[in-house]
DNA sequence: GGATTACTTTAAAACCATTCTAAACCGATT
DNA sequence: AATCGGTTTAGAATGGTTTTAAAGTAATCC
C-alpha cells in the first residue's frame, strides 16, 4: 500500500490479515504482540493502524468504552456491542435490511451508516 | 427522581428538561451555564450527569471524538453524526425500518439498537 | 431552632487512552 | 562508507473523565 514494509508493520500485518476478520485495539494488539514474545512502543502500534486505516486496509468503528476499535472488515456491515467487554461481533449484512432512509440535513453528503446492537450477557 | 434537588442539579434539570430534546455533553453544558453568568465544577456536572443517567432522565449515546454525550430523548430514535463537529441530530424513527433483526448471540440478551448515519458538509 | 448525620460540591490531583516530541535507528541510494 | 528520508521509540504532553479529601449543604432528629 505505499508504505515501507519495516519489521514492526509486516508484524501488525501478519496478526490482522490472516483471512479471519477481526476488530481490534492498540492495546489488545499490544497483547498479542507481547504473546509472540516481542515487544513494540505503543506509539508505533497507533501508527500503523493510522496509516493502515489511511492506506484503506482498515475501517474505523464506533469506539467503545474510549477505546478506538478498527475493523478488518472493510464491507458494509454491522455489530453487535457487548457492553460489557467492549467486544464487537460482526452482523451480516444480509441479516438485516434497513428500508426507507431519511433525507439528509440540506448542504450534507452520508458517508457510512451503521447498526450498533448493544447486548449484554444474560443473568 | 430520588435525588436533592440541590442548587447545581436544579440548574443542570432546567437547561436539560426545556421541552425541546438535545444532546449534550459536560463540556458543552458548563459553556451554557457560564453564558446564564453562574459557575459549577466539572465533576459537578459529571456527577449530576451520571446521576441524571442512572435515575431514567438521560439516555447515553455512542461518543463521538472521545466525548460522552447524553440525549433527553429517551424514546427509540437514530442519529446523524457530524463527522466534523461532533454534532448529532435525531432521526425521527418512522423515517426509517429496520426488519429482519439477526438472531442474538446465545446467552445475550439486547439492551438497544442505534443506527448512526455519518455525515459532513458537502464542499 | 440547633445539633447531628448523610449526602453534595469542589478544586486539585490522578487516570488513562491517545498524540506529540526529539533523539536514535534503519534502509535505500549514491 | 556517507548520506538522506522515513521509522521507531521512550518519555512527556494532552485532554476528557474520574477520584480524592475537605468544605459545604440538605434532611432528620430532638
Amino acid at each position: 500500500a505505499g508504505l515501507r514494509p519495516t519489521k514492526q508493520r509486516i508484524c501488525v500485518g501478519r496478526l490482522l490479515f490472516t483471512g479471519k476478520h477481526q476488530h481490534v485495539s492498540a492495546d489488545g494488539l499490544q497483547l498479542q504482540i507481547r504473546e509472540l514474545g516481542q515487544k513494540m512502543a505503543l506509539a508505533t502500534i497507533y501508527n500503523c493502524l493510522h496509516q493502515f486505516h489511511n492506506a484503506g486496509l482498515l475501517k474505523k468503528v464506533n469506539a467503545v468504552n474510549d477505546v478506538i476499535m478498527f475493523d478488518t472488515n472493510l464491507s458494509y456491515h454491522h455489530h453487535f456491542l457487548n457492553v460489557d467487554t467492549g467486544e464487537l461481533t460482526d452482523i451480516n449484512k444480509e441479516a438485516v435490511s434497513i428500508a426507507g432512509l431519511p433525507s439528509l440535513p440540506d448542504g450534507f453528503e452520508a458517508l457510512s451508516m451503521e447498526l450498533t446492537i448493544r447486548v449484554k450477557p444474560q443473568i
